[in-house]
DNA sequence: CGGCGTTTTGAGAGAGCTCAACATCGGTGG
DNA sequence: CCACCGATGTTGAGCTCTCTCAAAACGCCG
């Protein structure tokens, strides 16, 4: 649900934006947490980085989506902000949402439904991770992410791109799909990619 | 926070229990969803499994944890629910958790917190499944888990069952662990991993 | 004592990661 | 208009590590 349709038109009135260039950072992890941010433009991801070196994505965020919720309820972020493209965003300074909340019971239900879906679609994430086969885990990532049809998958930025939210290497991705394709369970066209007919 | 803490009397007087043995299931996904459950007593383990016939762990609650939060907001369950030891569930019936938020900001506002707590323990997990190396995937897990001492982990149930929460198979489990403790990161007793002083 | 599940160790194979080379595509500047 | 350049896309080869299948101690409980 978007922001603007459960927020309370004071809370809305003191939100600020900020431009972002692809690659720069809203936030990192320990952070001060600032508030409830919408993206307003732009695709933003949020990440963690282990000491490896890795970085592992944990969401992506586009236009109209809201992150950084779990922080409402934190003093210090907990993962990484990043700007995957150009952006802008929008942040609700957090005191004035908490208030809100408190005396708006359908504020407050409404931001805990859009926590329950964020924690769905987390859980797919999981689930995703834990397939270490890379045909079978593109294969769930497409399903998953499949549009209205059930069988177009639109996709956000660069193959290379999606290789990292899949946590693949893009060498795998790209062999994977070519796999994919000679056998017939998927089509690829510039910028989507569609699902065969078969269900096995 | 306990439920008790925040949910209304009200609603707490609408629950029931139920009695579970090891194994048994408390719900399925696509079951049609009940309410809030609290464990009493027992551990119950979220999962989903994969078309391979995997079976994903995506919770382990434990007594005074709550599961299906987001369910409350959802027509069906998202996941299965499974009893690892014998259990005692405590039912909220959804509709009365869902009027109790809509007369008391402060259960809303509770509830948001847990369900932000859950989102956080979800992106941890995420990394989790994200380190490939079972030795690595292991300290993750260790260092996240520690007691407050911060160098202890107390096990709940067997290396297997960790194995399964880890998302390794037993024996990776087992030969890490003798690795880890061979090089003296950690050492083992019964019921509890320490980690050694080692930083690096 | 017997049986069953956990804990351990062994050997082999598969799959993704790493390093490397090359092709392709846009955008920039001469 | 074309050459250059960086990033994306693609393919190759080898290595490492986990998974899988197997087998054997070990521990607990009836």
């Amino acid at each position: 649900m978007p922001v603007k349709d459960w927020l309370p038109a004071a809370a809305l009135a003191a939100a600020t934006d900020r431009k972002l260039k692809a690659g720069e950072t809203l936030f990192r992890l320990g952070d001060k947490t600032a508030g409830l941010c919408e993206i307003i433009k732009g695709r933003v991801r949020l990440a963690r980085v282990d000491r490896a070196g890795h970085e592992t994505i944990l969401h992506v965020a586009g236009p109209g989506d809201t992150i950084a919720e779990a922080s409402l309820f934190s003093p210090a972020y907990h993962c990484d902000a990043i700007a995957s493209t150009d952006a802008v965003v929008r942040t609700y300074p957090k005191q004035v949402v908490l208030d809100a909340f408190a005396r708006e019971p359908k504020a407050a239900q409404a931001f805990a439904a859009t926590l329950a879906r964020q924690v769905m679609a987390l859980r797919a994430r999981v689930e995703q991770r834990n397939i270490r086969s890379a045909r079978e885990r593109i294969r769930h990532y497409l399903v998953l992410n499949a549009g209205a049809d059930g069988r177009t998958v639109a996709l956000r930025g660069t193959l290379k791109d999606l290789a990292a939210e899949l946590g693949l290497t893009h060498e795998a991705l790209y062999r994977a799909l070519a796999a994919l394709e000679r056998t017939g369970d998927i089509e690829r066209a510039t910028g989507k990619i569609v699902l065969g007919s078969r269900k096995a």
